[in-house]
RNA sequence: GCGCCUGUAGCUCAGCUGGAUAGAGCAACAGCCUUCUAAGCUGUGGGCCACAGGUUCGACUCCUGUCAGGCGCACCA
């Protein structure tokens, strides 16, 4: 049960039936004291112009007309017009005892109608993983965990870049390492290259396997691995272009094919096939993209890097008009990441490929663990740059906030371990403001989950879970979960479980183990 | 020069798409374990929300400008 929802459609109701006035703006806020109670609407506010009413006016009516839903106990308007509700105790009751026996809980289907492809990490298979790449590692596969909550179809791709002038550049290098000669300047020098030339295959596969096991350390998998090889292969990329030119999107300037991308918002027009014949980057990319959209996709999001945004416009630009001429209706969203710099006791590693110095995800996971790790890459925002310090992650192990919500998980762990009788009570289990306060954070967890996929911010799970924890350490300090009146421990009981039980879901969002012990 | 992102407590960051008294965690100080995990809890101090204008009944949030930092501006991938 989504209550913000409920709430949204009941005003949005009383709005229509009292004034007449369709809007879906309805901000509901979660207020930061309590004395406003457990929702807040500034409706009244935002639309006594439009209306020209008086807010407090507008904020009787829609009182009244929710008044006569049982799920308050209380709507109070204070203030210029805001209008305040409190959720009775019985539904706060019902909201424990369902996210108890739910084992999905949180689960909605609200994006059921979205068919999405979500490509990230895509990296160049010409060197190891690096902390960025598990910066969209992690937040990726929250993302699509996020979704898939949701109701959304979810495919999980991995872009190889397996052609290309990198490409080249990579097999030369490790066939010079191979016949002891000196790598070429250009090419790449990082320690792996003598890694990978004492291995046999080819060393494309190989460093490609060595992603993957990476990525598998960090718990991070994809449903599919495209092959960018595949796309020159079967002559994709030229019938792509085929296809523009037929449509009318492109011409010839100096001896080179361009894509007027300008069109559809992109600031300049882009290079398919240069003045030498070659195909662009940009063309094999479009032509996956294109790709994407036969498959059936009706949703295509794309993580990148900060240091690729200048690929947005472009690439934005071509999907709507692969939209335009394919006649489909196609959501495109391209998130850009900030950058990770790594850091050791306060002073910055280099990460590039070409120094061999660079620190890879792989000794990052090893040192400071998958849990940490994921946590860490994911409870900021993507659009601020992160400094990670590997000794800080390690040093601050005691106050981590990952631990702190592994410990509440493990302390209820403990706790379960010396009931006896598991016997659960839901009724009266409001009893206290700590009780409360917990009840009513279950109660937003489907709320958060929702929001969070919206926005793909999985952050937002960090900072939920965190506050849950908090929650439920204060509430251990207070009460005794194990007491001498069954009844008593029984309805504790329902509560840590409860807690227990979206620690365990929130986390699995984020991709960080539940232990039962600490 | 142009574009994107960022600027909030000493530090690291939230701030729910314009609302009520701007919140956490670290760090500092003062308390809480004979009972379920003290990796915890309680309390105190700490703010010109980069700066200057503007829009609004109301701005950390929107607009304009300035300053500072990051990242981009290829017929490279």
């Amino acid at each position: 049960m989504n209550f913000k929802l409920l709430l949204k459609e009941k005003i949005k109701k009383s709005l229509k039936d009292n004034f007449g006035l369709e809007t879906d703006l309805i901000p509901i806020t979660y207020p930061e004291v309590k004395e406003f109670g457990d929702y807040a609407t500034t409706v009244a506010l935002a639309n006594s112009k439009i209306l020209k009413k008086s807010p407090k006016e507008i904020a009787e009516k829609i009182a009244s007309d929710l008044s006569k839903e049982k799920i308050f106990s209380k709507i109070d308007i204070a203030g210029p017009g805001y209008i305040n509700f409190y959720l009775s105790d019985k539904i706060l009751e019902e909201g424990i005892k369902l996210s108890i026996s739910n084992e999905n809980y949180g689960k909605n289907d609200l994006l059921k109608d979205k068919n999405i492809i979500l490509e990230y990490v895509s990296a160049n298979p010409t060197g190891p993983l690096h902390i960025g790449h598990g910066r969209w590692a992690a937040i990726g596969d929250s993302i699509a965990n996020l979704l898939s909550l949701c109701g959304a179809k979810v495919h999980r791709e991995f872009y190889i870049n397996d052609a290309g002038n990198q490409i080249n550049l990579l097999r030369e290098s490790v066939e010079a390492a191979k016949n002891g000669k000196p790598i070429p300047e250009n090419g790449y020098h990082g320690s792996y290259i003598e890694e990978v030339a004492k291995m046999d295959g080819d060393p494309v596969q190989n460093l490609l396997e060595m992603q993957k096991k990476t990525l598998a350390k960090f718990r991070v998998n994809f449903d599919n691995y495209f092959s960018e090889l595949t796309l020159h292969s079967n002559g994709e990329v030229k019938k792509t272009i085929e296809f523009l030119k037929k449509s009318g999107h492109c011409y010839e300037l100096d001896g080179a094919l361009w894509f007027k991308t300008t069109e559809f918002g992109d600031d300049k027009d882009r290079v398919l096939i240069k003045s030498d014949g070659e195909y662009t980057y940009f063309a094999v990319d479009i032509a996956y993209h294109k790709n994407k959209i036969e498959r059936g996709f009706n949703t295509i999001i794309n993580i990148l890097g900060a240091d690729h945004h200048g690929y947005v416009g472009r690439i934005t630009a071509a999907i709507k008009i692969f939209a335009k001429e394919m006649n489909k209706e196609i959501e495109s969203k391209i998130l850009i990441g900030q950058l990770v710099s790594l850091f050791r006791n306060g002073e910055p590693v280099r990460m590039s490929k070409r120094t061999g110095e660079m620190i890879t995800l792989e000794e990052v996971i090893d040192e400071i663990g998958s849990d940490a790790s994921r946590y860490f890459l994911v409870m900021r925002k993507a659009d601020t740059p992160l400094d990670f310090d590997i000794e800080l992650a390690k040093k601050q192990t005691e106050e981590n906030p990952v631990f702190y919500v592994q410990y509440a998980h493990a302390r209820i762990s403990g706790v379960l371990r010396n009931i006896h009788n598991k016997q659960i009570v839901t009724d009266s289990i409001i009893d206290s403001p700590e009780a409360r306060d917990i009840a009513i954070r279950i109660i937003r967890y489907p709320e958060i989950c929702l929001d969070a996929a919206i926005n793909m911010e999985p952050h937002r799970i960090t900072q939920y879970l965190e506050d849950l924890s908090a929650a439920f350490h204060r509430f251990y300090n207070q009460h005794r979960i194990i007491t001498e009146d069954e009844n008593t421990t029984s309805r504790r009981l329902s509560i840590i479980l409860a807690v227990k039980n979206i620690l365990k879901n929130g986390l699995k969002i984020i991709g960080v183990e539940a232990p039962e012990k600490m």
